[in-house]
Order: C-alpha cells, then sequence, then structure tokens
DNA sequence: TATATTATATTCTGCGAGAGAACAAAATCC
DNA sequence: GGATTTTGTTCTCTCGCAGAATATAATATA
C-alpha cells in the first residue's frame, strides 16, 4: 500500500495566528498586547522562537521603553514550582497610546486607548453639528487634540472608523453618512497638527477585528461579523489571523439582494437585506414608523422587550426580522463558510431574542451550514469599533516595534 | 503644515503578486513557469533579487534538472543593443509534469500538463459508470495510471477539480455529484501505486485561478471568477497573488439567497441564484423542460443562436436570465468587490448575449459597482479547470524546487 | 546548612539566505 | 584596437535567528 499522501487544498498556513509576520520584537509585543503580561519563558513557548532571540528581542523593547520586566511572579501564580524563576513581562503602563474615533450619522465618538488594548478614556458621543464632512471633521480634529493632550502620552496612530466602503484612507462612498469620495485620512492630517499616522477603516470590519482578538472570537480561525448600529448592516471577514484582504472587501453586507422584487434601497437596488434586517427593518415589521435614529433605537429596545415578555405582536415581528436576517446569514455562510460569526449591535440583540429561529432557519437553507461548522455567536465587547481601530491603529507599531523610537 | 500622513487601511502589501513566498529558486521557477522564457537579465529585474541570487538560484535549477539556458537570444530579440549577451533561460521540456483531472455528474476528463502550463495531453471526457464515488474513483485512476505512463516524465503531483464543498482534500458535500462526505483525495491515493501527493480543489476556484494567470485576469489584484458548466454556479477569489483563504471559503456563489419566496432548491434554500442564472435556468425562462445534462447543453446553445439572430422569445429569456445574474454579480461585488470578475463556461456565453444589459443592472444595483473599480470581462481559456488543477498540483514544486530531487 | 535538582536566563557560535561591491567576460560603438 | 556597456561570477558582509553551552536562581532533600 502506497504511504498515505498528502492531501490538502491549496495553501493551508498552519501557522498558528499572526505569528509569523513581523520581526521577532513585534511578535513579542503582539503578544503582550493582545495576551497581556507573560512570563519570559511563557513568551518563548508562545511565540515559537528560540530564548536567544526573546532575550534579544525583549531587551530591544524594555530600551524603546515599551515593556518592563517585574519581579518573578512566583507566590501568587504557581505556589509550588522549582527552578529558576521568570520573571514577569508586561507593557509600561505609561507606553504609547492609540486614538480610535468612530462616526456614526450625525453623531461620532473618541477614544484613547494603550497598548493592551486598555481603554484609557472614552469620550461620551457628540452631536455633528453640519451635515458635511468639512465641518464633522473640524470637530473630530478638535476632540483629537484635545484628548491627545490630555492622554500626555506619545500618540502612536489614530484611527477613524466609518460606515460605508474604505479604500486607501479615502471613505469612497457611505449611504450612512451620506458622503462620497472624502479623502478622511488627509483630511483630517490637515487639521491635526503634527499628526501620527492616520488610518481609516470600516466600522464593521473594525468591530469583527475586536470581537476576534478580544471578544467572542477567540480561537476561531476565520471569522465573519456581522454588525448593525440600527441603521445598516456591515460586515468583517478575518482569516489568517487578521483582516482578510481588507483592501479590497467592501463586505456591505447590508446590500446582499435578498428581494429583487421588494422595496426599494437608497443604494439602487431592490430588497437590498438591510431593509428587512436591521432596526428599521424591525420597527417596519411591526407597523412603526420612525422619527430619527435615535427615537428609532428606543422604539427597538422597547420591541424587543416586548418580545421577551410574550407580546404577540412583537414576537411576530421580530420572527419575521430574525428570518431575513438568518437568509442573509445563509448566503454568506454559503459563500464565506466561516467558523464563527459574530453578531454585534442591533442584530446580537435580534440574536438573543430569537436565537433558535435563526439556527434552525440557517441550517435548513444553508446547505454548507450543514457541514456543521459555523458557529453563531453575540459578540463580548462593549465597544468593538473603538477598539478595532485601536487595533487599527497600533498595527504598525505591532509589526515594527522601532517605530516607537520615532515617539 | 504637517507632512501628509500615511493613509492606508489595514494590511497592504505592495508587493507585486507572490512574489514574496518560497525560496530565491521558487520564485524564479514560478517566474519562468507563469511568464515563460526569458533572460537572466530579465529574471533578476523581475524577480527583484540580486543578481548573485540568481545565479546561485538558477545553477540550483539547473542541477535539479527543471531548467536549461539556451544561447544569448540576442538578434531575434533585440537586434541593436551593446554589453555583454544575456542567454535566455527556460524550462526544460523533459521536466515534470502534473496530472489534472476535473469530475463532473456522470462524467469526468484529465490532462497532463507540463510546468510552464503547457498542454501535453488532453483526454476527452469519460462517461462514469456508476453513480457513486467509489466506481467513479476506479475509472478515475486507471486513467491516470495510464496517463502517467504514457507521460515518460516525472509526475509531480495530482490534482482533482470537482465541484461542490472540498476542505482539506475532501469533498464535504456536492449536490452536483450526489456526494456528500468523500475523502477523495486518500480514496484515490489508495488507487495509485506509489502516488505523487494528490491536491482536491474547487472546480470553479482553479478556473478563476488559471484566467488569473493565463487567461483575462491579468494584471488583477482581485479577481472573482464566476463560472457555470451548465449545471450550477460557483466562484473562486484570488487575492494577493493567489486563492483567498481557499481552504475556508466555498464560494457557493449559485446557493446565494436572491428570492426567498421563489422556487425550492435541492440545497434546502427556496430561491438560490443557480435555479435562475445557469443552463437550466435560461432553459426554463424560455419554457424548455431538459432531459439530462447534456441534451440541455445543446438546447441552451440552441437557444443563445436564436438570441444572437433576433428571436423575440430566446431574446426575451436570455435577458431574463441575465438579470438574475446581474443582481447576484450585484451583490458579489457589493461584498467583495473584485477588481474584475471573470465569466466562464455557460455565464461567459450568457454575457456575451446580453452584457450591456449586464452592465446596466449591476451599475444600476450596486452601489460599490459604481466606485467603477470592477471590470466584468470573459474567461479566454479553452481549459480553466484544467489549468487551474495544474497550477494547484504544481504549487508545491513552485514553492519549493527542491522537491523534485525526490523525482 | 549544604547539596541536588529543576527551570530559566544569558552568552556564544554557527548557519542560511540574500544584499552589495568588486571583478571578469562578452558583446557593440567609434 | 580600445572605450563603453551590459551582464555573469565571485567574494565578503550582515541580518536574524537556531541551538548548544554555560550561568543563575529558585525549590527539594539530606
Amino acid at each position: 500500500m502506497p504511504q498515505p499522501s498528502e492531501s490538502h487544498a491549496a495553501t493551508i498556513d498552519q501557522t498558528s495566528d499572526q505569528q509569523r509576520k513581523g520581526t521577532a520584537a513585534g511578535r513579542l509585543l503582539t503578544l503582550l498586547h493582545r495576551r497581556g503580561r507573560m512570563t519570559r519563558a511563557q513568551l518563548t513557548t508562545e511565540s515559537g522562537l528560540a530564548r536567544s532571540a526573546v532575550g534579544t528581542a525583549l531587551a530591544e523593547l524594555t530600551d524603546l521603553g515599551l515593556i518592563q520586566t517585574g519581579q518573578a511572579a512566583r507566590p501568587s501564580d504557581t505556589p509550588m514550582t522549582r527552578g529558576r524563576p521568570s520573571p514577569e513581562v508586561f507593557l509600561r503602563p505609561d507606553g504609547p497610546v492609540v486614538i480610535a474615533v468612530q462616526l456614526w450619522r450625525g453623531r461620532f465618538q473618541a477614544a484613547v486607548i494603550g497598548l493592551g488594548h486598555v481603554l484609557e478614556r472614552v469620550h461620551t458621543p457628540v452631536r455633528l453639528d453640519g451635515p458635511g464632512p468639512q465641518e464633522a471633521l473640524d470637530q473630530v480634529a478638535d476632540l483629537v487634540i484635545r484628548l491627545r493632550e490630555q492622554a500626555g502620552r506619545a500618540c502612536v496612530g489614530i484611527a477613524v472608523a466609518t460606515p460605508g466602503f474604505v479604500r486607501d484612507g479615502r471613505l469612497l462612498s457611505s449611504l450612512h453618512l451620506a458622503w462620497t469620495e472624502v479623502p478622511l485620512a488627509s483630511l483630517l492630517a490637515r487639521r491635526i497638527p503634527d499628526a501620527p499616522p492616520i488610518l481609516v477603516g470600516r466600522s464593521s470590519g473594525l468591530a469583527a477585528l475586536a470581537e476576534f482578538h478580544y471578544g467572542a472570537g477567540a480561537g476561531a480561525a476565520t471569522l465573519l461579523g456581522l454588525n448593525c448600529e440600527h441603521l445598516g448592516i456591515g460586515a468583517g471577514l478575518i482569516t489568517g489571523g487578521g483582516p482578510a484582504a481588507d483592501a479590497g472587501h467592501p463586505l456591505e453586507a447590508g446590500h446582499m439582494i435578498v428581494d429583487p422584487s421588494g422595496r426599494a434601497c437608497p443604494c439602487g437596488a431592490t430588497g437590498c437585506l438591510e431593509l428587512y434586517a436591521d432596526g428599521r427593518g424591525l420597527l417596519r415589521a411591526a407597523g412603526l414608523a420612525e422619527q430619527d435614529a435615535l427615537d428609532g433605537q428606543d422604539r427597538v429596545r422597547a420591541l424587543l422587550a416586548a418580545c421577551a415578555h410574550g407580546d404577540p405582536d412583537a414576537t411576530r415581528a421580530v420572527r419575521t426580522t430574525a428570518t431575513h436576517l438568518a437568509t442573509g446569514i445563509s448566503t454568506l455562510i454559503n459563500i464565506l463558510s466561516p467558523e464563527r460569526i459574530v453578531l454585534t449591535g442591533f442584530l446580537a440583540d435580534l440574536y438573543r431574542a430569537s436565537a433558535d429561529h435563526i439556527d434552525r432557519e440557517v441550517t435548513r437553507t444553508s446547505i454548507v451550514a450543514r457541514t456543521g461548522r459555523t458557529r453563531i455567536v453575540t459578540g463580548t465587547l462593549a465597544h468593538p469599533v473603538l477598539h478595532g481601530a485601536a487595533e487599527l491603529a497600533a498595527g504598525p507599531l505591532l509589526g515594527d516595534p522601532a517605530l516607537a523610537r520615532r515617539l
């Protein structure tokens, strides 16, 4: 009998996580950033590097002022072990920060986030004055500058999360904000004196990234995040330990056409998913109109509460909306087959209200789902989009810690 | 004014193509395989390697019996240049081959393909005797063994292209073949004495790969292939110079749900795209039933011909089918926004019959398409699936030419 | 308390892959 | 025939890390 031949399809990189990219120092910094304080010995095994390499890389990181070494964390950690104790290594609490910004229609929010995804400070959402990007970015820049001063620590990056289709720091189109062709990164850079690198990402993509690293995505090899902040639905795809070719994938999941003979969508198509499965969709299913988005969010909460208390009309509306979501999820699974789907925002609420129904519908209507690999879960982070933006902003530093030298 | 800050989203690897992976020898072998004979000087610039590295790598490849060096190709090539002439390097015509197999419902086909994507020999499609995978694979193995003997050259890999959802050499589900959970690679390995590595891929993914490298995809950074061989529709996504996380993406584009209140699909859902937009869909739109697939293909050809001659009924059917295809394409663009979409098989015929209508519909219904990046084209290869399978089978050797040493 | 044991940190050597400079070779141009 | 140009070859250097050898700091045991 012949030896069992290799039987893998295409390129399967079994490299766990994003380990393989970046320098040794970058990998260790990333480990500390993602997983928190560890002993040197743990870092050695987790990184897969040789002890010698860990030694030099940690020396470099210490030199850069990014990490520090504490006492051997023995007594509390593992009370009875022998051998030379391994000192714990951790990120310096006065290390660099990033500033994360999230845009919605008519509002925005910003946060200062340190390495180690430590939320230092979240600013409460601010109402945008004008409808156009210029006025909005004036306000954003003001807040960013203020937060940066208040932080009193080096700011190594700024990231802006926005709904819509983004490429190379430009917002190409966002129905949601009603902006098109806005070079967000450069407009913001112009307003911020001596700005660090400014990166721009899609809100939903960043939410998926944050849930992948720090939330409900732990351990998944591929993850699809579906996010809805009342209006519109977006997605984010994670493969190979990071965003999947994010530069090119708008993942406008809300504009999947699920009913070509259905309602007209402002995007030009008819029957887009988000007309049926976002917050407005639920209100519409319940026969309610809405005045504005914030008003709508209250009504949605009320509807979900009524459903939880068994109100039949509310339950019917939730079920209808959930069915539409299931249809969208089935199509997405048939195309992408992620190991896990993480629902955030309104979609998480909707799923919690109707999980069995959605699971059943997805299983029934997706042949790929029936291979049993995809698990649907709800997100666990309070601010997935902000944390995702922080991750984006911290990316360059994690890849090459030497950037910290230029403060 | 502050210096213009970097403004790129996420991880943008500007590394052109797949250049960066593999050893120096692998990169050069890949270049020769993809682009054909070149001078050493060209190889140096194209690969980005230093002259010294090219020298040693080419020596290694010559040593392995994979390439050979001809006379300085001066007189014919660039008649009047000065300087030392650069000899041309090319793949040895007696170098290793791969065997590519394509499965359809009830039929299969195989080919011997040399490095440099030279089709040495295509076997005409064979009818499968039994309905089950065991009998089918007996037949496939017989043909592969025969082709391998006839080739008289080292066979470094076998690849099987199949419709359906594939992972790790296993066919997880294929409505099309009506097979589930078939470990194709190992079943085949068991039947072929002393088998080289056997890889399994999705037909549509491989077609996309082949069109990307050798067909209508030249130069595209991201490419989505859509393929239909009369029954069913599949897709393949190329990013970063190769299949995008192919292990995980079934890209069952035919099972996108485009009409939840529509026809029932054997997959369990209702209103799947392929019910409306594959060959059968066209026949149905024309009010025709079909006996079997081969019969149906003739009728499709007749319909398309009638449409070309202006027959109103045929034109109407084609237009209806094309509209459905456009709906599917819009959703795919909204999700993936590939730089290029390459249609192959029946979809290429359908597009040729109705290109303006499809383009117009896609522009109208996809907000992402209106950013103007995606171009829709038809494939140019006669055997995209076979060539894609050959590419898959050659992959390991291209990555590490030293594998040739084990013959 | 002294010694063995264990686990870890540090130092040193080596290696592999490729960059880049220096040099050699083979053509054309004048 | 010599200058010029382009390319191939050889040599040295560096980077980044692996792995072995050695040093260190704790616990376990006598």
